[in-house]
DNA sequence: GTCTATACTGAGATAGAC
DNA sequence: GTCTATCTCAGTATAGAC
């Protein structure tokens, strides 16, 4: 990876790390920055603008999104899999997910809910074909919004260790 | 309702519409004072800070809240009224949680992630008396949240018009 | 490619008049 | 109980050195 890239990367998960731990007021350039161990004008140097920023992670999103895509249609159970990774809450796409879910509540970052959006059609696309019923894929995309909503809020305590399990249990018993 | 308690209400939605039609950076002290006719200095009156404002939107809620409470326990199906009305997101009490849901994703609003949390907590106790089953109370409570905050980022379309019909009818066919 | 210095803006909050 | 004026501070962004 060229030294740019890797500066670049580096900015983003400093970026995606504030917003996430302490919310979007706190990623701010210099913040970002710091965290980054670069200064603000390094920062600028790659990234425009705030804006930017927030394009960026959108962008990484939707490199990731294509992997976890491809992961997922080679598995068995996708269901099992989609919501428990939605409670880890710390690959690295959920991470940028929980980061876009945070930025897109604010009017301004257009740019995190065009990629939310893109994404939850393309997931819900992918999900009903692996599980063969489009309503049975709305409802498990919007328990993941829950769950990842929750999370936001609340950190950790929010989701006791096996309700994902309970909740998995009772979708299995509905028809496919 | 004296004059005062009018004001401060006036400014509480006039702060809740500013947060969900424009995210919580419209809702500005000024902007806020403006939109409910007053100046800033009156909404300071009212209000000693921006923090107090945040606490009048929680504890709104759990008014709110009460009154919600006590009419779903005298309604038949539950379930039907719970989900559906995720989806109006335009009842007094749709608005403040929808605001609060917002405001909670930023670090500093702290008062707003404690009046959901305590919700959550309540409205699972309810649901379980309610339905005769806490997995179930909490799936529904999930699927609840996720359709807020695609409301919350995503305006109206994001919302088919039979979506919440077709999930009604999916989790009906879960044991009770 | 990264840094320092600095201009500009808008937010929250205080003081005191009416 | 409400208004105007003003202070302070932090955030984004620019310019230009290295």
């Amino acid at each position: 990876m060229a030294k740019g890239e890797q500066t670049r990367s580096r900015l983003l998960d400093a970026f995606e790390d504030l917003v996430i731990e302490h919310g979007e007021r706190a990623g701010t350039l210099a913040a970002t920055a710091d965290e980054a161990g670069v200064s603000k004008g390094g920062l600028l140097y790659h990234f425009g603008s705030k804006d930017a920023l927030v394009q960026g992670l959108a962008e990484r999103l939707e490199v990731f999104a294509a992997e976890e895509e491809r992961r997922l249609s080679s598995l068995p159970d996708v269901l099992e899999v989609f919501l428990r990774e939605s409670v880890a809450a710390n690959q690295p796409f959920d991470r940028t997910y929980l980061a876009l879910l945070k930025l897109g509540q604010l009017d301004e970052h257009h740019a995190a809910r065009e990629a939310l959006a893109r994404l939850d059609d393309h997931f819900l696309a992918a999900l009903t074909q692996a599980l063969g019923d489009p309503d049975l894929a709305l409802l498990v995309l919007r328990v993941s919004d829950g769950i990842y909503v929750r999370t936001a809020l609340g950190g950790s305590d929010a989701l006791p260790a096996d309700s994902v399990d309970r909740l998995l249990a009772l979708l299995a018993t509905l028809p496919r």
